[in-house]
DNA sequence: AGGAATCTTGCAAACGTTTGCAAATTTCCC
DNA sequence: GGGAAATTTGCAAACGTTTGCAAGATTCCT
């Protein structure tokens, strides 16, 4: 066995000529074959196919590619706005990452992954576009980049974006409603007896600037009052931040909607820390239902955003534009997760 | 100004010969002129650079990797073992996986991402590697295929994997001392009083076997007890897995040591459940000091593995095998942090 | 049996770069 | 000013695949 594997392994066999030498026929007819094409005959495509087999040989994708046009990689780019927000950031657009592999792997395409500073390198997009390695992008997370992207999309079809969708802008997004999310975040907050709310996050990124505008158009509705608490969102900083906003409202606060689980988890630690008891004196609401939520003490009640669904969402309409279709952005349903918190 | 962009943008130039017509040059020359070889008059590359710019002009990629016989892209391949383990380890590798994908934009390489299922395509490794897409790979968690990787190995120098070492192997591995580690966890769990210790976790995947031993090691040496409750790691089930334990050796352990500081959290939750104290009555450890650590209550005790470091680690290294040398394995020392749990 | 219709195959030209080689140009030195 | 040396350029052949076209086999029908 081994001698002959040895024998016919002798001369590695890397390219589809090589293989049709051995299989004594042309190149041409290797690579219908190992495509699959009707245009040959049984017999030979199985031989072919096995001697592939064999010889373990793959084609080589990067050939493929250049004479096909398209690389059968999707290029998927996350924008770091200003660092700060990287690490908060990463739980959340990471989960979103995973569910992302998933689906396009299903698809039969490969993943092209690029974390750009827009701050050093105002060119990020056209260069990943221009590169030819990719088919299309998908863009995580518009950071602080709506203008550039808008432009983007003007000449360029197979773009995806996760973030929120504006009225009347240009390129096709998938996201949750931010602003319906902040809505049920600050209601559920009244009716679990809060009357003096608090909106802890920046709201400079667009998303989060929607999700305080919901939960102020359910307060002014109802008639209480909401004051913005904003954090820097720098991991090392954010703790001692809340805290300070914590004791400058000492009192005047009785529901907190967090931006973000991660920033919920934190003004959990915090209020515990300054012995205020969670519901009864403060009520407290998360955003995204991140595992973490799950494991607080007491568990969050938060807004859930189905991260399968936009992952699915994102790739199925890329698929579309990829076939030359203009699509239209989705927007999610948030849901109000009802644990301890509030 | 729009008369003149359009006029100089009119036909897009897509292609070095393109540019080079308008250039008035030879395509190799301005080829070497986006290079930045030497080999070319400082003002005809100047002229050059400067209508490459104007136009948008960049070189494909696809080409390019074809003629040079490399691609600037590494892949990195995440195998899930059994699906079960996916969801729990998410949260670690997820987090390596960023810092890799910045260390590799350092040094110039793109990333490209792949998880796999091993069980549902045996060749799931060759068949990366042998795309042609990739000029080197890194491979996150041995998961159940330490095997096909050492075959791997011998035949594919531009190879490295994060996980456990173990002595005589003969891929290169980087990754945490997970025996000393448990070693520092047990001893940790005595220092702090506890006498019956019990370990949290499958000892099936490597790594937490040779967290499992590390504590035995300690264990043994200072007289006490310990027993395994090995987890599904499923996270819908670990929950109630861990309460069932916890039940079945009521008032026998004083002692936890929690293979992943996933698992610590949702065991801090069953036990915060039933009632029994942490740390007074009952001593906790973690692994890992992933950012949850931080927000438990009371906030987890753990052993540290330095991600930035492996992840630095695994880069440099497969620089280094690029470049056609065989580089020895990587075991970094794992850190004992001291919080409120232990 | 003879030709039309259908299958299979091979040929050769792309895809867009890079690069060894040699030709053309410039610079330098005596 | 003349030739050697150095610099700058162009030419054309790769890299490994796919695919339109046409030629060569087969099959089918009358």
């Amino acid at each position: 066995m081994a001698t002959g594997d040895d024998r016919t392994t002798r001369a590695r066999v890397r390219t589809i000529t090589d293989l049709a030498r051995i299989a004594g026929v042309s190149p041409g007819t290797v690579s219908r074959a190992l495509a699959g094409k009707s245009l040959v005959n049984a017999k030979t495509r199985e031989k072919i196919v096995g001697l592939a087999r064999e010889h373990g040989f793959r084609p080589n994708q990067m050939a493929s590619g250049l004479r096909r046009q398209k690389t059968g990689v999707i290029g998927v780019v996350i924008p770091l706005g200003h660092d700060a927000r990287q690490q908060i950031s990463d739980s959340f657009f990471m989960t979103l990452l995973g569910y992302l592999a998933d689906e396009l792997t299903q698809e039969g395409y490969d993943l092209m992954l690029r974390r750009v500073v827009p701050g050093e390198d105002a060119d990020w997009l056209d260069r990943f576009i221009g590169s030819g390695m990719i088919d299309g992008v998908i863009v995580i997370g518009q950071s602080d980049q709506f203008a550039l992207i808008e432009d983007v999309a003007d000449g360029y079809l197979p773009m995806v974006v996760w973030g929120n969708h504006k009225e009347g802008q240009r390129h096709c997004v998938v996201g949750t409603d931010n602003r319906l999310g902040g809505r049920l975040a600050a209601e559920r907050l009244i009716a679990a007896g809060a009357r003096r709310l608090a909106f802890l996050g920046d709201t400079g990124p667009i998303e989060f600037a929607a999700r305080f505008a919901g939960a102020e158009d359910a307060a002014s509705r109802m008639g209480v009052s909401l004051v913005a608490l904003p954090t820097l969102l720098s991991p090392d900083r954010a703790s001692e931040e809340i805290a300070a906003h914590l004791a400058a409202h000492e009192g005047e606060i009785d529901g907190i909607f967090a931006a973000t689980d991660t920033l919920a988890a934190l003004c959990l630690a915090a209020l515990r820390e300054g012995g205020i008891a969670v519901p009864e004196t403060v009520r407290l609401v998360g955003f995204d239902d991140l595992p973490i939520a799950r494991q607080t003490a007491p568990p969050l009640t938060t807004i859930r955003q189905d991260i399968a669904a936009g992952a699915h969402g994102l790739v199925q309409l890329l698929l579309r534009r990829l076939a030359g279709e203009e699509t239209e952005s989705l927007v999610l349903p948030p849901q109000l997760v009802i644990r301890q918190s509030a």
